[in-house]
DNA sequence: CGATCTCTTGACGAAAGTCAAACTCAGTGG
DNA sequence: CCACTGAGTTTGACTTTCGTCAAGAGATCG
């Protein structure tokens, strides 16, 4: 969220290798952080092992914008790749908050697309099928990407760090039952191959997955 | 959240009979509604019928938060008993949030609040069984009203004016499968007359409903 | 090279959905 | 007072979707 944000504010910058926790649920934090380069989660572990992915956190993503007037974390924030993140003091980008109105403006922003975004997610693990999940969580991820520039305009083809158990965890799924994706590959609407995802078939695509 | 709020804030009062809706999706208002009475639920309907709701709306809650930064409703409010409601104008309100720091306070903890449930629901959804989330949504349910001084203290009894499909459209099941229902009231956990819930045996209750 | 992840497949079972029928219970109006 | 209605609940038979378990085949990484 906060491209152009060169307000004042301090912040340190971190390297987290994949699979390593960022921060811990309970933990507590006076810093904020803000992915800069790679993917992570926000995860919630259940105490039998069962795990749900809440989102999945790109560059520009705010991990939580909750971070900002809570320094609990309620929720385990794990890289996927390697990521770059920085931090933010709490007390000072509160306090800029309040005398930088364009700030605040962003970051309201933020939160409401951070509410839609779980909303959605609500909606697609209440009521959407196996294919409607998987086929919601590419395209949003690519709607997301591209937003980022981060999708190659002529090829359709973009980053894909996830494995299938994320996919799981993202979707309430089970690991196996993700060949769905394989049906999916097979149908010709998209390809996977060296942690690359190339959209074949975007209209056939988007009517899969779930519409308002 | 707004117990006390004692603002010098104009709210005009509506009411509303049950299953009425209170405010329309995508719907523009320049006004943040408040429950004072009833019981409502903010929903998404799909296309094709299927409804999920997203929250159950009881006495104090606000609408959503995010109404007080962006005028179009996200989603569907429902009334489900007859309602009574507090409307404030945005302006004013965001005006005397920056003005109030404990009012801005009160209303990050409401937003903070609203993205717990919202996380909660998600995991619910994602993971837990049809026996768990009924449970968890009547855990939910028992505890909010419980901080609200509306359940009685030694009979555990409380309103509960939800009808199966309600249920169903909170837990993402459908209104038949709700028959797990049926199997807590006979394994005595709960007990549901006259559109009233008593709950019987809190510990096994909770027990049931899905622990992180 | 093992050792660990990761993906894929298939057989089987459990959980939840669908459909249909009967029953309750308030209204409602003759 | 008594059918008539319509929404809500309950039940059972049957189907579909998804999960579990297990095995094997590639990857990937010290």
């Amino acid at each position: 969220m906060p491209q152009g944000t060169s307000i004042e504010l301090q912040q340190s910058i971190r390297i987290i290798p994949a699979r390593q926790v960022i921060c811990r649920e309970h933990d507590l934090h006076d810093v904020v952080p803000v992915i800069c380069e790679g993917w992570a989660a926000s995860v919630i572990t259940l105490s039998d092992g069962r795990r749900q992915i809440l989102s999945i956190l790109l560059p520009g993503d705010l991990v939580s914008t909750a971070l900002l007037f809570d320094d609990r974390a309620d929720c385990l924030v794990e890289a996927i790749t390697d990521v770059r993140y920085g931090t933010f003091k709490r007390t000072e980008l509160k306090a800029s908050l309040f005398r930088h109105p364009d700030l605040f403006a962003k970051f309201s922003k933020a939160w409401i697309e951070e509410k839609v975004q779980a909303d959605q997610l609500i909606v697609d693990l209440g009521r959407a099928t196996a294919e409607e999940r998987i086929a919601g969580l590419i395209v949003d991820l690519k709607d997301r990407l591209a937003r980022r520039g981060m999708v190659q305009s002529g090829t359709m083809e973009m980053d894909f760090p996830l494995r299938q158990h994320h996919i799981a965890d993202a979707t309430g799924l089970t690991p196996v039952h993700v060949k769905v994706l394989s049906d999916f590959r097979r149908s010709g609407v998209f390809k996977i191959r060296d942690r690359s995802l190339t959209i074949l078939d975007p209209f056939k695509f988007r009517s899969i997955a779930l519409t308002r």
